[in-house]
This record gives C-alpha cells, sequence and structure tokens, in this order.
DNA sequence: TTTGTTTTTTCGACTTGTCTAAATTTATTT
DNA sequence: AAATAAATTTAGACAAGTCGAAAAAACAAA
C-alpha cells in the first residue's frame, strides 16, 4: 500500500503530463505540491525503486501502467466523495475540495466501489470533472472554453478550469454554475471580455479570465 | 490540530479510564495500542504538554478536559463512520471496525455535523454502542450481560462487550444480531453454559464467553 | 565555445513516531 | 528490610518526509 504522499506525487504528475509535455520536470511537480524541488527529487527515488514511475536523473519522470493506475484511482476516490459531499451532505462546490483531498486517501476499494453504486454510478462531479470508473476508464474533456464561442452561439456550461474557491464563490454568485445555458452577444476585443445571455434571462459582463475557464459544450 | 496518532493514544486513555481505573498505566496504553512501554512514554511526554493528560512519571496518566473532549469525538466520529457504512454502504457490521479507523481521522466538524444530520442523529452504531453528540454527551450504557439474566428471564439484546469479527460474524450466523429477544431457559453450572430462546422461535445453547460479551436490556 | 543562468541533485539536518537495550523506579515477596 | 520482580523511563537508533545550502548537470547566450 502507499502513502498518502506518494498518492499525491503521483496525482500531481499525473495531472502535469495531462497539460504539460511529458516528461514532468522536477520543478513543475515541486510548484504543483508546494514543495521543494530537493524534496521531489527524494521522492522521485522512492517511486522510481517502486516502478510506478520511469525516471533518470535530470531527465524528468512519467507514469509508468502501475503508476498512472494509482493516480487515477486516487482521483475516482477524490471526485467520488466531493460528489457525496455535495449532493448529500449540503456542502457547496467551493468548499469540498480540500476535505476530498483528505477522503481520497482512505484505503478501500470496497468502500470506493459501494460509494459510488450508493451516489448511483455519477459520471461528473461537482465541478463538471469526469469519474474514472472501477476500471480507471475516463470520459475525456471536449475543453472548449466559454472564449471559444462566437457571436450569437450557444452553449451549456459543463465544467471549470480553475477550482479556486474564490473562483468557484463567483460563478455560484453570478449564476453561472454547471448546467446554465449561455450565449453570447458581444465581445469587446480591447479586453476580450464577453457580454453574454444567461438562461435566456439576463445579461452580464465576463472577463476574459472568467471566460477562458469555463468549459461548454 | 492533532495527529492521528495523538487522537488514537487519547482514545485508548478514555477507553481504558472508562473500564479499568484511573490512572491509567503505561503498559495498559501499550497493549491496548500494540506499542511498546517506550514509545507510549515518549507520546505521553508530548500529549502532557499539550494538556491532555495529566502525566507524572511513574504515576500513570489521566484525561484532561481538553484531551477527553478529543478523544469522544473521535469515538463520536469513529460510530457515526460505522453507522453510514452499515447502512448505506452495504457494509456487514463485522467489517467496519478498521475502515472506521481511519475514517474517524479525517479532520472537519461541518463534515461530521453534516453526515449525523444526512443519518438522522442516530443514537446508536451498528454494536450498540452509544454515539456522542456534538457536545460530547454519550448515553451511558447498562452494562447488563446475557450472563446475569436468572432463569426464565428475558431482555432484548442492545450490544456487544467484544468487537472481534469473529465474534461478531458468529452472533450473525447464529441469529444473535442487535434487537433480538431472548430468553434463558437453563443455566449449566459446571462452564456457566445457558440454553436460551431466540426469538421465542428457536432456541441455542450459548457458552460462557458469548454470554459474558452479549448486552441485555 | 566559454561564460553565465537555471534546473536538478546531493548532503546534512530536523521532526514524528517507532523500536531495542539498558537503566531506573516502584511494587512485591520472603 | 533486603532481595527480587515488574513497570516505567532513558538513550540511542531508525524510517519517512521535509528542508536549506552547496555541488553538479543541463541549458542559454554572448
Amino acid at each position: 500500500m502507499n502513502t498518502f504522499s506518494e498518492e499525491n506525487y503521483l496525482k500531481a504528475i499525473y495531472k502535469i503530463e495531462q497539460t504539460a509535455s511529458s516528461p514532468v520536470s522536477t520543478n513543475a511537480i515541486a510548484d504543483n505540491l508546494n514543495t521543494k524541488p530537493s524534496s521531489v527529487t527524494d521522492m522521485l527515488k522512492k517511486l522510481s525503486d517502486k516502478e510506478l514511475i520511469r525516471y533518470k536523473k535530470y531527465q524528468g519522470v512519467s507514469l509508468t501502467d502501475q503508476g498512472k493506475k494509482i493516480a487515477i484511482n486516487t482521483i475516482r476516490k477524490h471526485r467520488l466523495w466531493e460528489f457525496f459531499l455535495v449532493n448529500h451532505l449540503e456542502f457547496s462546490w467551493d468548499e469540498v475540495h480540500d476535505l476530498a483531498e483528505d477522503l481520497e486517501h482512505i484505503h478501500s476499494e470496497k468502500l470506493i466501489n459501494n460509494l459510488e453504486k450508493f451516489l448511483g454510478f455519477p459520471k461528473f462531479d461537482p465541478h463538471g470533472d469526469p469519474i474514472p470508473d472501477q476500471h480507471g476508464n475516463i470520459i475525456q474533456h471536449q475543453n472548449i472554453s466559454l472564449l471559444d464561442l462566437g457571436i450569437s452561439e450557444t452553449g451549456t456550461i459543463v465544467g471549470v478550469k480553475e477550482h479556486s474557491a474564490t473562483f468557484l464563490k463567483f460563478l455560484e454568485d453570478n449564476h453561472l454554475i454547471i448546467g446554465t445555458k449561455v450565449q453570447v452577444i458581444k465581445h469587446f476585443e480591447f479586453d476580450d471580455s464577453l457580454l453574454v445571455s444567461v438562461n435566456k434571462q439576463s445579461e452580464i459582463m465576463i472577463s476574459n479570465k472568467v471566460s477562458k475557464n469555463l468549459y461548454i459544450q
């Protein structure tokens, strides 16, 4: 069985692999985990010995199949717990991350599989991120942001790129939650802000920073 | 915030205080936690520095109000999680202990209070142990064992003293679960075994070891 | 290509929690 | 009360995970 710390490193490497290029650098991991490069190097040796990553000094790392499996399973737990907290325990989507960060390290396959069944096999967590199934299969995001929409085109909010509590609170305050129908009315080129119609009821000005962090379908 | 280990020590001290006499000895704690007396001494110093226990060398320990509060809160979490696992996630009462032992260390008051509400403010866990409320109040057990019942007296099983999986499985196999009505038919003095009527339907021979570990009301 | 900068690793150190072996204190027994 | 036994503590050691400072490697640039 792996430690909390090992799981966090594997998850970080997985996430960096998804966005940036492989192999993953020591500094990128340190940034992601708010730890120091020297600590990362130490852990990389350990993970390499366990054959959870491929690692050559100064060359960066990539996950092995086994490492990837653990990373995805950890993400699966995280997202199922988030779903549980929001849909059954009255948590809001901006306050579940840290708690799920702890719960994801509870080691019991039976627990997580039974929880998944109890929840009705949800496919997406409260932020619209896909929940991997028992075998590690994930529905991949399209990653179309609101910024990609042309004038008068419509879409539905299906996820967020940024997960900070402040951003999520902002969205909730402005009724830009998952499932909301939006239509781009105007695009102001000088700052890439958008005038958007929300659920055909109201209109709102959205900054570039917001629109690029909203996933649409 | 306290570490997992600190919480386990406080819980152990609390449990020993309940059964045996105060002050609690180093060896008793070591036995309870399957650790060595020298490790216990180290931790006692730490807990004493934090004023969670009263400790004088060679004199044993007792919990301070603050230490007791943490111990009870940890037990509260443990029992609420057990209730959740058995009543919502299809776990049986003999397989939840170790898992709850991990979940009880998740640090979030909101989580546990919302879980309690979701569960409908249960008063007893799956083994019949009382669940402390948010303020640390506990319904105290009567601790009448089946062995205390006289001939032809009846009672209802409300709890178990022993929590091992083997004992719990034995009880389940023999339909001696919480809520079962029992009546003592015969008492065999040579080995203190009992012939017991179960739910007025069947009769079963029960050894002394079993009867003294069943709580009745 | 030689110098300078950034990235990464090594080294020694610290914390937490554990252990064994030895020393000390308390308890028991004769 | 002295001797023995039991319980407890001390001391030194170890593993995990982290860090800062310094060395080494890789990269960039003049």
